[in-house]
RNA sequence: GCCGACGUAGCUCAGUGGUAGAGCAACUGAUUCGUAAUCAGUAGGUCGUCAGUUCAAUCCUGACCGUCGGCACCA
C-alpha cells in the first residue's frame, strides 16, 4: 500500500506497488506525457521503476536541469548504437554526459573523421524517430562478463570486472542494442530529441592512462530543443572571436613563430599591456610588504640537484652546456632555489620573518608539445613569483593576507569570480608523511581562517608541498590555474635555510611559494579574452587616438596628443588623408577606448570632440578639462583612492 | 608525447597534375571631407620544409616542422 508524497506535499495512496509511469498517469495525462524520469526519495530512477513502499516522488520534465543531463547521457547511447550499426567491429567503452553535451569512446582500428558525422547523425535521428524504450535489466556479474565477452566487447567486460562487488550490474536495451549502464535513462530514444550535433573527434586513452590504448572519442552537444542548440552554437562562434590568439594577431599584441616555439614575441602594444600589469603588480607588492629581487637565468646543475629538481623535474628543464667548461647549467624552471640562496646570505633573525621575497622571474620549462596553447601555456614565461619565509605559526596569517591581496588584484583586473582548488599530496613527492600532514593541516587551517571555499583536488599537489590553486576561466570555458599558494617544508631543509630564533637556536623557516597572476603570459591571455580586446582605459595599450577631420587640423591634433602624452596617456595621432568616418571605424575596430576628433572648429576653440568606444555620443570638451577628466579615468584602480577618485 | 584535422599574399579565404586568384590591408595618385569603409591605380606568393612518383607537383605519396581540437602532462 504505497503512500506517495508529491513535491507539493500532497499524498496519494495506491493499493499495490506502482511504477513511476503509473503514478504520473494517475496524476494526469499532461504529467504522464511530460515526465521523463522520476526522483524517488531524491534519487533519479527510471519511470518504469516499481515503487513498493511509501516514498516521496518528484517527476523530472524536459525543463529541469536533471533532464538536460539525461538527454545528453542518452544521446551518447544513441550515438553508440548508431556508430556500431554503421561501423561493425567497433567496440564501445564509456560514454558520459559532460558540460554542454556528451562523448563516447570507441575502440576501432580506424579512427573516425568529421566526415563520418553526417552519416552518424542521420542514423541517430533514425534511432530517435524509432522511439524504442530504454529497458533496464539486471544481470549476474559473471553472466554479464561472459555476455559482453561473447559480443567481443572486451572493454565492457573489463569494466564490469572492476566494478565494486556490491554493485548491481545493470544493462539497458534500446531495441536490439544493449549497453552496460548504471542508468537511469529517459523513457525511450524519442525523448532524446533532435537538438544534438556531433562536434569533434579526438583521441583519448583508455581509462585516462597514457600507457593504455588510445581510443577514438566523438564529442557531441545536445540540448532540450533546437533553439537552445542554436544559441549554444552561436555562443561558440562568439567565444571564437574572443580567442586571445585571434585578438593578439588583430590588435598586433604579440606573435609566436616556429623558431621559438612556446615563447612569445611581444609587440609594442602587447608589451605596453604587459608593462601596465607589471607596474600594477609591483605597486601592489610594495604596498604589501614584499621586497623585490632578481636572480640568475642559468644556474649550475649542482643547485638543482640540491633542490631536488634535477631528480624530479629534469626532463622538463632546458639544459645548457658551454664548450670550454665542463659544466652543466640549466635555465631555471622556477625561482625558489635562487630565492633560498638570497635568504642564506648572512645570518637571518626571526625578527626578519615573515620575509616576503618577490621576483618577476622568467622561467623556462620544456612543456610537452601537445600542451602548448597560444600564450596561455608556453615554455618561457614570467611569474609574479614570491616566496614568503616564515615560521609555521605565521602560515595562517600569511595565507589570509595573500588571499586578500589576490582577491583585490583579481577584482581590479575585472575578475569578480574565481575558483579555488586544494591540491593535496601527489604520489611522487619529497618529504615524509608526517611533514605532509603538518603542511596540509596548516594550509587547511589557514583557509578556514581566510574564509576560502575550496574543492579538493586529490593528489595534485607540488612534489614539495600542498597547494591552493586559483582558477580563472577563458572565453571557451577552459579553466586555467593562475594564482597559487604552496606550503613547503621540504626545500628549506634541502637547501639548508635557517634563522636564529628568539631562543638563540637555529630553526628552519617554512617557505610559502605564491603567485597571483601566475604567469604574465597566461594571465594576459585570459585578460584579453575577458575583455575581448576592449580593455578598460587604464589597461588599454593605446588609450586615445586624435583624429583630424581636415589636414589643416593636423598641427592641432599633434598639440592635443602632446598635451595628453605629457599627462601620461598613450596617444596616437591619425592625420592621414581619410574621411573621419573611416578613421572612426578603423580605430573603433582596433578597440581604442577614446577617439578625440579635431577639426578647424576645435583647433580655434582649443577643444576636442570626444568619442568613447562602444558609444556614438560626442562630447565637446575644452582641452584642459578633458585632460583632467581622462587622466583621472585612466588612473589604475589601486591608485584611485590616493588620487581622490 | 599520443590520436585526428589543417598549413596558398600581411589578414580572411578560393583554386587546379601543365609553376596561382578574390576581398581587406599595404604602396602611389586624386580627393580636405564633421563621427563605423572616398575613388582610381600599383605592387605583393619557392603554395610550411625535405624527399619520392611523374614528361610535368601547390595539387598525388612519404617523412619532418608548425598550428588547431582533444587525451596525457602542467613541479
Amino acid at each position: 500500500m504505497p503512500a506517495i508524497t508529491l513535491p507539493d506535499g500532497s499524498v496519494r495512496m495506491f493499493d499495490a506497488p506502482v511504477t513511476g509511469t503509473e503514478i504520473a498517469a494517475a496524476i494526469g495525462p499532461g504529467l504522464a506525457r511530460a515526465a521523463l524520469v522520476m526522483k524517488l526519495d531524491g534519487r533519479l530512477v527510471d519511470m518504469a521503476t516499481t515503487v513498493a513502499g511509501d516514498a516521496s516522488i518528484a517527476f523530472v520534465t524536459r525543463r529541469d536541469e536533471d533532464a538536460l543531463e539525461m538527454i545528453r547521457h542518452d544521446a551518447a547511447h544513441v550515438m553508440a548504437e548508431a556508430v556500431q550499426a554503421l561501423f561493425p567491429g567497433t567496440q564501445v567503452t564509456i560514454g558520459p554526459s559532460i558540460e554542454h553535451g556528451f562523448y563516447y569512446d570507441f575502440a576501432r582500428n580506424e579512427p573516425f573523421t568529421p566526415e563520418d558525422f553526417p552519416k552518424i547523425e542521420a542514423k541517430m535521428r533514425e534511432i530517435v524517430a524509432r522511439n524504442t524504450p530504454f529497458l533496464r535489466q539486471v544481470m549476474d556479474r559473471d553472466a554479464a562478463i561472459s555476455f559482453f565477452q561473447a559480443k567481443g566487447e572486451k572493454y565492457k567486460a573489463e569494466l564490469i570486472q572492476d566494478l565494486p562487488r556490491a554493485d548491481e550490474i545493470s544493462l539497458y536495451t534500446q531495441g536490439e542494442w544493449v549497453d552496460l549502464c548504471r542508468g537511469p535513462h529517459l523513457r525511450s530514444t524519442g525523448d532524446v530529441g533532435t537538438a544534438f550535433k556531433l562536434m569533434k573527434v579526438a583521441g583519448a586513452y583508455w581509462r585516462g592512462d597514457h600507457r593504455n590504448t588510445m581510443l577514438s572519442r566523438i564529442y557531441g552537444t545536445a540540448w532540450r530543443d533546437q533553439k537552445a542548440l542554436d544559441a549554444y552554437l552561436h555562443m561558440l562562434e562568439e567565444a571564437e572571436r574572443r580567442d586571445h590568439r585571434r585578438i593578439g594577431k588583430d590588435m598586433g599584441l604579440f606573435h609566436i613563430q616556429e623558431e621559438a616555439v612556446g615563447s612569445v614575441f611581444w609587440h609594442p602594444k602587447g608589451w605596453k599591456l604587459y608593462r601596465t600589469a607589471e607596474a600594477y603588480m609591483r605597486r601592489r607588492l610594495e604596498a604589501s610588504g614584499y621586497v623585490e629581487v632578481k636572480t640568475p637565468q642559468l644556474v649550475d646543475r649542482a643547485l638543482w640537484e640540491a633542490s631536488g629538481h634535477w631528480e624530479k623535474f629534469r626532463e622538463h628543464m632546458f639544459i645548457a652546456q658551454v664548450e670550454d667548461e665542463d659544466k652543466t647549467l640549466a635555465l631555471k624552471p622556477m625561482n625558489c632555489p635562487c630565492h633560498v640562496q638570497i635568504f642564506r646570505q648572512g645570518l637571518r633573525s626571526y625578527r626578519e620573518l615573515p620575509l616576503r621575497m618577490a621576483e618577476f622571474g622568467a622561467c623556462h620549462r620544456y612543456e610537452p608539445s601537445g600542451a602548448l596553447h597560444g600564450i596561455m601555456r608556453v615554455r618561457a614565461f614570467t611569474q609574479d613569483d614570491a616566496h614568503i619565509f616564515c615560521t609555521e605559526a605565521q602560515i595562517a596569517d600569511e595565507t589570509v593576507k595573500f588571499v586578500e591581496l589576490l582577491s583585490a588584484t583579481y577584482r581590479d583586473f575585472g575578475f569578480a569570480e574565481f575558483r579555488v582548488k586544494f591540491s593535496d599530496r601527489p604520489a611522487m613527492r619529497a618529504g615524509d608523511d608526517v611533514t605532509w600532514d603538518r603542511a596540509e593541516g596548516a594550509l587547511k587551517e589557514a583557509c578556514a581562517t581566510a574564509g576560502v571555499d575550496y574543492v579538493i583536488n586529490p593528489g595534485e599537489g607540488a612534489f614539495y608541498g600542498p597547494k591552493l590553486e586559483f582558477v580563472l576561466r577563458d572565453a571557451i570555458g577552459r579553466d586555467w590555474q593562475c594564482g597559487t599558494l604552496q606550503v613547503d617544508f621540504v626545500l628549506p631543509e634541502r637547501l639548508d635555510a635557517e634563522y636564529v630564533g628568539e631562543d638563540g637556536a637555529r630553526h628552519r623557516p617554512v617557505m610559502l611559494h605564491r603567485a597571483i597572476l601566475g604567469s604574465f603570459e597566461r594571465f594576459l591571455g585570459i585578460l584579453i579574452e575577458q575583455y575581448a580586446g576592449r580593455f578598460p582605459l587604464w589597461l588599454a595599450p593605446v588609450q586615445m587616438v586624435v583624429a583630424s577631420i581636415v589636414s589643416d587640423a593636423n598641427d592641432y591634433a599633434e598639440h592635443v596628443a602632446r598635451t595628453f602624452r605629457a599627462a601620461g596617456l598613450e596617444v596616437r595621432v591619425d592625420g592621414t588623408n581619410q574621411k573621419i568616418n573611416a578613421k572612426v571605424r578603423e580605430h573603433s575596430l582596433a578597440h581604442v577606448p577614446l577617439i578625440a576628433v579635431v577639426g578647424r572648429k576645435e583647433a580655434e576653440q582649443n577643444t576636442i570632440a570626444l568619442r568613447r568606444l562602444g558609444g556614438d555620443a560626442q562630447e565637446l570638451l575644452p582641452l584642459a578639462a578633458a585632460v583632467t577628466m581622462l587622466i583621472r579615468e585612466a588612473t589604475p584602480p589601486d591608485l584611485r583612492a590616493a588620487a581622490g577618485g
